[in-house]
DNA sequence: GCCGTTTTCGGCCCGACTGTTTTCAGTCG
């Protein structure tokens, strides 16, 4: 049974305690039910290596929960569950992933209407049986047919890379306004997380009823879906949700903080803050008892984030690192590592060209590389075993070969510093061997290597295809390591403890490849790489001029992997660089 | 049901908005 799996059935099992206002039980499910789904590793492995106490080392999983999960992993059943469902059969998560509706709303419904999935809903809703409902009303059934109709319309999260020029645009026009005066974009978008369900934008304002009216006036809006003195909704036509807060400027920091998150990260806070006698809340830091007699109850001024953390006894949190694994407990004891920077990454080391499937040319992409700052780009385009890509055979990549070499006497005249670096992004073959010979690969500066074909082998067998091919010494680095493409294919699995180990002992570098669509390795993976003392790069993969930009994402995903610059070998000068590889 | 700088019991984040109410319940983040 898969991690999703398990997830939605914790998921429901929390919505069905909710129903019954059963209290503390339904955050409990929820906490396990997350944790569970951001597993690196399947729970069923968890529980074959090393049992019961595995599983009790998932956080949010106790006693009760893991005795639940080792029924569903034995039998593929479960009593509790099973019993719960004969007396609501509903599909809860589908329903209440419908906006507006939650457990208490599937209850009323099931029970006065009969309905039990999202399609009885719809056809209640299309009769209009919903508004004469007690609780209920035309604005609650019209509230309920729009979710309905959203939901279809668009499935949830947006990648970083959609809607990263999206809310560069939003940000351009809020501030033309000359409505706020100070205007920052909080949420999973500041701390790049590589979908986002919605943009939390945060506003001071001296006339926040104008700022709101003008938000909430935008020309692409589709939906106003609340309208307040201090928060608002709106559904742009694109389909992405964008929330605005006003808070007091005096409240910045605490309210920067607060919208930022993660919830995890949130929730500590608070608990540490009370265990130091104050309490935190979007509105600031004030103490929690009563003021002494004649003392006056006055919070601390946290009008910027770093006071906030200032105030809790810690150092700074960086937004990429708030997901509360680890990153609180490191600024309390100044642990925290000094991530790499925007801006740290001087090459791309993976590029592809209109020699296969890119579309510009080798001396059109490093000139738009050189344009952004970049010192050396590395041309690697695919080879002969991807035919669909017309990939290189040796032939023509001796031919490119000594095309790039002509390139580089050409930028040499004109930009001194800038170099075009010879590569390849060669094919992993099904047992591990390389797809172009090594007399061939030994005259290029950088050798990656990459898995195209047959994702669907065995963890033992996967694992050892790719440290065949690590092992080969003109290999440098390993692209995409999972192959996962972000909504549309799950990453292969393999050993990664052992491909660590593997890519350490022959100084093979993992990519952290910066395409939207990709972010592989994922942060939790760069954390275990930069633990184990494996070297990363980050690249683009850009396939045309524009996608040189994506290096932005690839430097966010570092840092939300606790990467330092260190780690980050294209951060080095292409001498420095080069003489790592050699 | 989980968890521990309040540690095996007794807490568990907290406020805004909406709709349907006439003081509040449900949802959301």
């Amino acid at each position: 049974m898969t991690n999703q799996a398990i997830a939605k059935i914790l998921k429901e099992m929390a919505g069905f305690y909710e129903m019954r206002d059963v209290p503390f039980k339904p955050r409990a499910y929820e906490k396990a039910a997350l944790a569970i789904e951001d597993l690196d590793e399947q729970a069923e492995e968890i529980y074959e290596k090393q049992g019961t106490k595995g599983l009790l080392g998932i956080p949010g999983v106790g006693r009760g929960i893991a005795e639940h999960i080792e029924e569903l992993l034995s039998s593929g059943r479960l009593k509790k569950y099973e019993q719960m469902r004969k007396k609501i059969p509903v599909d809860l998560v589908e329903l209440a992933s419908i906006a507006g509706v939650g457990p208490k709303t599937v209850k009323t419904l099931y029970q006065k209407l009969g309905i039990r999935t999202v399609t009885d809903l719809k056809k209640a809703a299309v009769k209009h049986k919903i508004r004469d409902l007690p609780g209920f009303g035309d604005k609650s059934e019209l509230q309920i047919l729009a979710g309905l109709n959203f939901q279809t319309a668009s499935s949830g999260r947006f990648t970083l890379g959609r809607v990263f020029p999206i809310v560069k645009d939003l940000v351009k026009r809020l501030k033309s306004g000359t409505v706020f005066e100070k205007l920052e974009v909080g949420g999973s978008f500041r701390r790049r997380q590589e979908t986002v369900g919605d943009i939390d934008v945060l506003g001071t304002s001296t006339e926040p009823a104008k700022a709101m009216n003008f938000f909430v006036r935008l020309k692409d809006v589709d939906t106003v879906l609340e309208h307040g003195e201090t928060k608002s909704e709106i559904r742009l036509s694109n389909g992405l949700q964008v929330d605005l807060r006003i808070v007091k400027d005096a409240n910045w920091g605490a309210a920067l903080q607060y919208f930022t998150g993660d919830k995890a990260h949130n929730v500590k806070l608070r608990k540490i803050a009370i265990a130091k006698g104050y309490k935190l809340s979007e509105y600031g830091l004030t103490p929690n008892r009563p003021p002494s007699r004649g003392g006056k109850r006055r919070g601390v001024i946290v009008d910027t984030e770093e006071k906030v953390y200032r105030a809790l006894d810690m150092d700074f949190i960086p937004p990429e690192l708030r997901t509360d694994t680890g990153e609180i407990e490191a600024a309390q004891t100044r642990r925290l590592p000094k991530l790499i920077e925007y801006g740290d990454v001087r090459g791309d080391l993976q590029v592809q060209t209109n020699w296969t499937d890119g579309s510009n040319s080798i001396e059109e992409l490093a000139e738009a590389a050189r344009k952004l700052g970049r010192e050396y780009i590395c041309i690697t385009d695919h080879t002969k075993a991807l035919a669909m890509t017309g990939g290189l055979d040796e032939r023509k990549l001796l031919r490119q070969m000594k095309e790039i070499d002509k390139l580089n006497s050409k930028f040499r005249i004109q930009h001194s510093k800038f170099r075009i670096l010879k590569g390849a992004e060669v094919n992993i073959l099904k047992y591990g061997n390389l797809d172009i010979r090594e007399d061939v690969l030994d005259k290029l500066d950088i050798v990656g290597v990459s898995i195209h074909s047959h994702f669907k082998m065995s963890s033992a067998e996967m694992t050892g295809r790719i440290i065949a091919a690590l092992s080969r010494p003109c290999v440098d680095i390993f692209f995409h390591p999972t192959a996962r493409l972000i909504g549309r294919r799950e990453p292969i699995q393999f050993d990664f403890p052992k491909v660590l180990r593997a890519a350490k002992r022959n100084n093979v570098a993992l990519e952290v490849n910066a395409h939207p669509e990709r972010l592989d390795l994922h942060d939790t993976l760069i954390r275990q790489a930069v633990e184990a003392g494996v070297k990363l790069v980050i690249d683009t993969d850009a396939h045309s001029t524009k996608d040189l930009e994506f290096l932005h994402f690839g430097e966010a995903q570092a840092r939300r992997g606790w990467a330092t610059k260190e780690y980050v070998l294209n951060s080095r000068p292409v001498a420095e660089l080069l003489k790592y590889f050699s």
